[in-house]
DNA sequence: CATCAGGGCCCTG
DNA sequence: CAGGGCCCTGAT
């Protein structure tokens, strides 16, 4: 049991992201299980950060609007931060949050579109988030593997019992990840012993490859698609499903959707067809003729615009679907 | 009660 | 390239 750490110590910056970008949609994803790391709130967003061997509390907060957006960012911390360390969180915000890349066209093409027209005026400035670190993303999609909502949830939590540290910052108390070399340290039983089951090995594994260096998230960010693919798949436990969304939600692809996972075939299948299931290569064939170029963001708008409304509205065969 | 597939992946043959 | 095994949990 740790004791909870208090960032007392608070820096402010403002950020400007390349319009559009829209707040709400970007900073919550409502298909994503909670985490402990993170809490939203219309136009508030915390999450912790380990950064340079410290723990961070992040608070974003909306001061602009879609079409001039601005984020006032609170960084607070244990100890006062250099002037070096705030700039280096500058570019490293800017990417984990993707105030960067710009998807203006996609609004243009498809904004009369049957389908999206509707959905793009609703979250028009909605991307791809990757939020964490490469290796704590890769921690997160190994949890999701072969496991239900709720068992993600516990063995991240078990996780982060173990190995994170818990922080307050501005009335909150969130959790924050560990350094690679943390868990790498570890063993296998002490991982099961959490619950993540025959998972233990790969988190062993991938904690390795990060804490020897193996692995540059910084290098990565400047490589092709498949020059990452061909990395990631090196990644022991980390196959063709885990890549599929790396490759979007981490490293921000908007253009080729190549996978669909069984769940996500079923709710597609409802939205787009209205049938209870359709096969996997009508539903790539679809978006693939229809969305060109930009196929996995508008895969990505279909569906976190149902499970946007969800958070409000009780739909029924999409219950039935979400395995808790 | 037992059995089985699953929001995958690895390894073997 | 097909198929079994793996932690667990929920469905049947």
């Amino acid at each position: 049991m740790t004791k909870t750490m208090e960032l007392q110590n608070k820096a402010t910056i403002e950020l400007k992201p390349i319009p559009p970008y829209n707040f709400d949609a970007n900073f919550h994803k409502p298909s994503h299980f909670p985490s402990s790391d993170n809490i939203w709130e219309k136009g508030k967003y915390w999450i912790t950060m380990v950064w340079d061997s410290q723990e961070l509390g992040l608070k974003f907060e909306d001061i602009g609007t879609i079409d001039i957006p601005r984020i006032r960012v609170n960084v607070y911390s244990r100890k006062t931060l250099s002037k070096e360390l705030i700039d280096s969180l500058i570019p490293e915000t800017r990417w984990r949050f993707n105030f960067d890349s710009d998807i203006s066209e996609f609004f243009e093409k498809f904004k009369d579109d049957k389908v999206l027209g509707s959905i793009i005026k609703k979250w028009k400035g909605m991307k791809p988030i990757a939020a964490n670190s490469l290796y704590e993303t890769l921690v997160i999609y190994v949890v999701l593997q072969n496991a239900t909502v709720r068992r993600s949830v516990q063995m991240l939590e078990n996780l982060f019992e173990k190995f994170g540290k818990k922080v307050r910052f501005d009335n909150k108390v969130l959790s924050t990840f560990w350094e690679p070399s943390k868990m790498a340290k570890s063993t296998e039983k002490v991982l099961r012993d959490l619950k993540v089951g025959y998972r233990a090995k790969f988190l062993m594994k991938i904690s390795e490859q990060f804490a020897n260096e193996e692995i540059d998230e910084f290098v990565l960010r400047k490589m092709t698609k498949d020059e990452i693919k061909k990395e990631m798949l090196k990644l022991y436990g980390i196959g063709p499903a885990s890549v599929e969304y790396l490759l979007f939600e981490d490293f921000y692809f908007c253009d080729k959707l190549e996978k669909v996972p069984p769940w996500e075939q079923k709710i597609m299948s409802r939205l787009i067809f209205k049938k209870k299931l359709v096969p996997v290569e009508k539903i790539l064939e679809f978006f693939k003729k229809k969305y060109s170029g930009w196929n996995k963001l508008a895969f990505h708008y279909i569906w976190e615009d149902v499970f946007w409304k969800r958070k409000h509205e009780r739909i029924e065969w999409l219950e039935k679907e979400i395995r808790l």
